[in-house]
DNA sequence: AATAGTAACTAACAAGTGTTAGTTTATTGT
DNA sequence: ACAATAAACTAACACTTGTTAGTTACTATT
């Protein structure tokens, strides 16, 4: 049993990186700098470049997919569920805040797992969507245009990562809240 | 006077490639293919891959700050500019759909006008808080967080880009009615 | 017919890319 | 003390990158 703790730390580093630049302005020798290594040290604990953007978006991609399957289970109303969403959203950024970056901005440049990772988003949407339809259904959500809702409430919620960073003191309670409420209840007095 | 349609169409090429794989991700040689053309050839036409870039941001940056502009002298209420705000962001990215990707994710690989484009930034994003905060004033707007407010409303209309392709029957009136009551009202019934 | 402008080409460049091979050094468990 | 492992190194590779130089062909204006 590896502890692989030089493996993460690249992955860390990388991560930051990618958030910074995106994934195809990043080189080798870019996160090798950062480590204070040489570039060609890396490979002792990686596969290669491709392999980093596979580890930091499939696991975020899974961690949102078995959240969602959490919340699909729980026996709520479907104003609670999409507050659960929220609440999954804030709680999965506020930890990996760079990672946040690269799978909505990198995505693209998956390899071989671009067909999976692809999956994993269109369930999460369908999913999402299903939510919506029936809280239209129960009466509990305004009979508007089901799309635009859900696009504008993914869109808030998937970038939050710009965000969060900014808030120094941040209160995920707080922060879930608050959102929640705006999602909700729109801004109107 | 000359009519630069050549140079136009390179930069429509690269900014539909932009949006595909990013700024770093897309070669000379890339453009140059998708125009049945070689690399060397751009160069007759452009300066610069960078001033390609440059071209496809600041146009769009400036677009928003005069319309921003626009917005503010107009003598309405500060719901009635937030719809304003709404109808200028799918205004402009009805018209600019894949250039908006670039302004939201390669912003950052502006060289030299990188300075200018965040200072566009800041203000249009100061300018959208203090409609915001009016608005909170004169009691049409709930006191919540500002901030939050402010990052949701604006997330939700700088993504507008990746769902407006999707509508082969864009209503550009009914999307920007529908997204201003879905902002303002909520979700809630 | 001569000129200028537009727009393409080939060839080449210097620098940078991800990655591999082979080696060295330090640490750790027996 | 020995062997094994982890983790760094140098050197090099084949390829790709943005860009320049110099040239050729076509078209429109004088």
């Amino acid at each position: 049993m590896k502890l692989e703790t030089r493996k993460e730390e690249i992955i860390k580093t990388a991560t930051k990186l990618f958030k910074e630049k995106g994934y195809s302005a990043v080189t080798m020798r870019d996160i090798a700098k950062a480590m204070g290594i040489k570039a060609a040290s890396l490979y002792n604990h990686i596969n290669s470049k491709q392999h980093i953007l596979r580890d930091i978006i499939i696991s975020l991609a899974e961690e949102f997919t078995n959240g969602m399957q959490t919340v699909q289970l729980s026996e709520v109303s479907s104003i609670e569920k999409l507050r659960l969403i929220v609440a999954l959203h804030v709680k999965i950024t506020a930890n990996s805040t760079y990672g946040m970056a690269s799978l909505n901005n990198d995505w693209m440049h998956l390899e071989e797992q671009l067909d999976y990772y692809l999956e994993l988003r269109d369930t999460y949407e369908e999913n999402f969507r299903n939510i919506l339809r029936e809280g239209i259904k129960k009466n509990e959500i305004i009979n508007s245009n089901l799309e635009i809702m859900l696009f504008s409430m993914l869109s808030t919620l998937r970038s939050l990562y710009l965000w969060i960073p900014k808030k120094e003191d941040l209160n995920t309670e707080e922060l879930t809240q608050n959102l929640s409420h705006m999602l909700i209840n729109g801004i109107n007095k």
